[in-house]
DNA sequence: AATTGTGAACGTATTCACAGCG
DNA sequence: CGCTGTGAATACGTTCACAATT
């Protein structure tokens, strides 16, 4: 929320990293990191345009990012790979492993659990927690799901320092808590609807109905507006249908509230 | 990427809507949605403090982002929450259904193909796509699963406007390229990785290892700032552990380029 | 000659604070 | 009197453009 991070290094530059700077950079990062062996040569430094080139960002804002980490590239050549990747990674904390809990195992729960960018960049699950009593004991990716009771007791004794929620929206808060007493002060959480914590605890909130939502509006946008033709009602379109047939369903009209609320599966309710 | 998305309305206001006030809309709506049967009195009102508390921001900020739909409030008495619901529901085209194909049907896809959020919302999956023999025809969600070779010709027909990508990143790009030329012009992209496509197609990226470097950093930020340390050792702890016991884990030293590439599943690859 | 690092300009988003209105 | 709507102030983020440097 400050848009400012902090932390200090013993000896240089590297006061405070934006937001969003911190975000590019994981991405920065797994473009080096990939670099590394892809490339059977060995190619040992980059150009500040090849990899905003490679990471979808404009070059003066990939200079300017890097350079809240300190001054790394060599001016007339580039960055050397090596050590941008051990710069990044340091600053992201990504030469510490960490341990995370996972909490609520149904269907997108056990996806995670399962996911390779969970445990291939670092983060280990240490725990696997549930509320229903038919999962508790059940072994999804090597770990044996544990009560959410368990989960202070459980957390602390092993050092989970990285709480992921993916129960149902109204067991969310509640989880949160339960996370938050047992020290965790990292949540991501996947539930829809807003997580109430301390203000030293960080949560990040993927919501995938807010992605598709915001998707939907700019679909919306792109059939309205038809004052004038502007937009040339180009490739797709197909005997699409009878009158001019918009791409969204007119007569399937949807309810503004939520319909059903039925909890079709666990993973995330309403919305 | 511009920030400020643009729209038309006959009558009066709302010309663009920034994109920040868009992703907050879509929460002020699934709080309105959700007061409608949960009061079971008949509370039809709300005022911008209240809303605002419940979706998590100031109500400065809401009172603005309503601001751009045009002037629905009530001064000394609030919002009507069903003319607000309207509202909102119509600029962010709720009204509507979106078809949505969805690609990959790994664990993750399979979570997506049964999530609530999808079916919930006004978002209909109409058709499953994924590469592997295996999977074609089988049956997910009450959708047979066909091959990714036939989204095109699926897609066009079945006037798809949205396209979730839950493959493997390896095979993201010719996913995307195959959903753009079905016409798809909205893609939701679970995969890592940058995904190239044309100007007027809206890509939003939901990147779940990205996540929790965020984290990552945050957390590692907590424990630093020692005067000199170079090796972030000791987080000091909490009213944590027994012992010393540390949140990240020193020894579990992680390599900077990623490790296996070990496919473990469809989902999603590296990072 | 090529490429970094960065101050200054610009654009976007948030917050303040209060006039205007029901 | 309470609450909205909004201009003005501020904070944040991106882009420009060029001097510094290898």
């Amino acid at each position: 929320m400050t848009g400012q991070v902090g932390g200090t290094r013993e000896s240089g530059r590297a006061r405070t990293i934006p937001e969003a700077t911190v975000a590019r950079l994981a991405v920065y990062l797994r473009i080096l990191s990939g670099l590394g062996d892809r490339q059977g040569e060995r190619e040992s430094t980059i150009s500040s345009d090849e990899l905003a080139r490679s990471a979808g960002v404009n070059s003066a804002k990939l200079r300017k990012d890097l350079s809240f980490l300190g001054t790394y590239g060599i001016r007339g050549v580039g960055y050397d790979v090596g050590t941008l990747t051990e710069e990044i990674s340091r600053t992201l904390g990504a030469h510490r492993a960490h341990r995370v809990a996972l909490v609520g195992l149904g269907n997108l729960g056990q996806a995670l659990a399962g996911y390779p960018g969970f445990a291939g960049r670092g983060f280990v699950i240490s725990a696997l927690f549930d509320a229903d009593p038919g999962r508790i004991g059940v072994e999804v990716a090597g770990h044996r799901i544990q009560h959410i009771d368990d989960a202070i007791a459980v957390c602390r004794s092993s050092g989970v320092t990285i709480g992921v929620i993916a129960t149902p929206a109204s067991a969310a808060q509640e989880v949160a808590e339960a996370l938050v007493a047992a020290g965790v002060r990292s949540i991501l959480n996947f539930a829809p609807g807003i997580l109430t914590v301390p203000d030293d605890v960080e949560v990040r909130h993927v919501d995938l109905s807010l992605e598709l939502q915001i998707l939907a509006f700019h679909e919306s946008r792109r059939v309205a507006d038809l004052p004038d033709g502007t937009r040339p009602e180009p490739p797709r379109s197909e005997p699409l249908g009878p009158d001019g047939l918009r791409s969204a369903e007119p007569s399937a009209r949807v309810a503004t509230a939520f319909p059903t609320k039925s909890i079709t599966e666990a993973v995330a309710v309403r919305s």
